[in-house]
DNA sequence: CATGCATCATACTCGTGGGTAACCATCCTA
DNA sequence: TAGGATGGTTACCCACGAGTATGATGCATG
């Protein structure tokens, strides 16, 4: 009974750099460039637009598919399946599982980042910004990537992958700390501890990952709004201010 | 990631017993039951008593490992070898992997329904009962079967498990709700939509089960009252002081 | 001693799913 | 019009891990 397990020497890995199809990755630099109408390499230039459109297609089928089954649970046959193309097809245009995970974490992540480069523009007092970007915050991970954005763990991930992601939440984690000390600066926050304060509000907003279906009658920006009001003005009622506020939260003007 | 297969690396395995965290847990059904001291099933009850002990060494074997690899990560070979023993013991003390992840979900959420049990009981304004369970709440997500509490995502699990799970969380969270209307009547809570300030909290608490592990310098009742303040006071100053305590954690540390 | 139960190990089965090899179709370019 | 890039398919490989069949061991009892 020659039943041993195979354990042949090393089995594939050895290839080294799969990393199939070179792809330039979250830049559509050359989309409104120039006319050109009928250069020889227009087509060219199409077909690269295609695939781009359609690689787009994939990260967002596979974004869909983690929303609803979980990253395990769901299978690239799956994702194939929802695209009505088979597997190998989604390999062509994404080196493999993993990397499907990364960028739909990017793509979910990529919204905030921009609200604090745009918050870095106002002119407000620390809290205003602070708020605009809350706001960004909660409607991104309301949005279709917003699951794997926020449920994207290191531990599916290999090391170097696991390394990129902690960065960039860690950037993000650090800007809201950033926020949270000039707002106690110039007197627009109450004194806290900006660590466990970024904690407390990061975590509250990324829980809408695990609760908020699209179908769901509110918002994005709707629940990002009802959230800041809670955080804004706390449990303890406030003795001496207008307290005449409209207890829904869909008086987005309770700006004192 | 290749699961080495360890053979022969525990020698003369005949005893020994795993490490047995003893830990009664609060279950000792028939302790003082009858004195019997020398009955001829006293030695049937002993091995029931070893049974149980043994099978909690299980659950928290498995809330470790998916604490630290998560549920799809962690094989039931990981578990067993974890405690010494095969794979068919574990087998021997639970059923299935997924009653073992609804085990660590169940020892997880215990300590949360028995807060509320014991706010009930409370002669103090809802704001306090609210806040007492809010402690208990953070510690039981820093806890080491916070993880299973927290992440055990329905989509893992069947649908009689997932509806247990359900109906234990949406409990709760409608005792958190609760908690937020009375207040609200009684005076010591700020007008809210208590449906979106309970995920709020809840989030805010949840989240923390991502980020905190067991090694961090703060304790988990430390979070949890960091936290409680940051939701008491708002961020936005207090004009009119009444003093929710000073700032807490003063680890101000504006360095970076 | 024999019987039965409790406990645990060895060694398997088997479905699933990530990933690949090989091959085919079409269109662009030389 | 050949030859290659591009985009896609069918059919496979195979590691992994949940769960099990079978049986060994030890202990209490009758």
């Amino acid at each position: 009974m020659p039943t041993i397990r195979r354990k042949s020497a090393s089995p594939a890995r050895g290839k080294a750099a799969p990393d199939a199809p070179r792809e330039g990755s979250s830049t559509c630099p050359s989309a409104a460039r120039a006319p050109l109408r009928d250069s020889p390499w227009r087509a060219s230039r199409e077909r690269l637009r295609d695939r781009q459109i359609k690689r787009e297609a994939v990260i967002r089928a596979a974004a869909h598919a983690f929303n609803r089954k979980g990253y395990h649970n769901t299978s690239l046959d799956d994702i194939a399946a929802a695209l009505e193309v088979s597997k190998p097809t989604v390999y062509y245009y994404v080196s493999n599982k993993e990397q499907l995970l990364f960028e739909c974490f990017v793509a979910g992540i990529e919204p905030i980042r921009a609200a604090f480069h745009e918050a870095r523009l106002m002119k407000a007092p620390a809290r205003e910004r602070l708020k605009a970007v809350l706001r960004h915050y909660g409607q991104a991970v309301a949005s279709e990537f917003g699951w794997c954005m926020v449920r994207a763990e290191d531990q599916d991930l290999s090391p170097a992958m696991s390394g990129h992601i902690k960065a960039l939440k860690s950037e993000i984690d650090q800007g809201v700390r950033r926020l949270l000390r000039e707002g106690m600066q110039d007197g627009s926050i109450h004194a806290c501890d900006p660590k466990m304060t970024a904690f407390a509000l990061a975590g509250a907003l990324n829980w809408i990952a695990h609760w908020y279906r699209e179908s769901q009658s509110l918002s994005g920006a709707q629940i990002a709004e009802a959230f800041i009001s809670v955080f804004e003005s706390g449990l303890t009622p406030r003795p001496c201010t207008e307290s005449a506020g409209p207890p829904r939260h869909v008086s987005a003007r309770l700006a004192r």
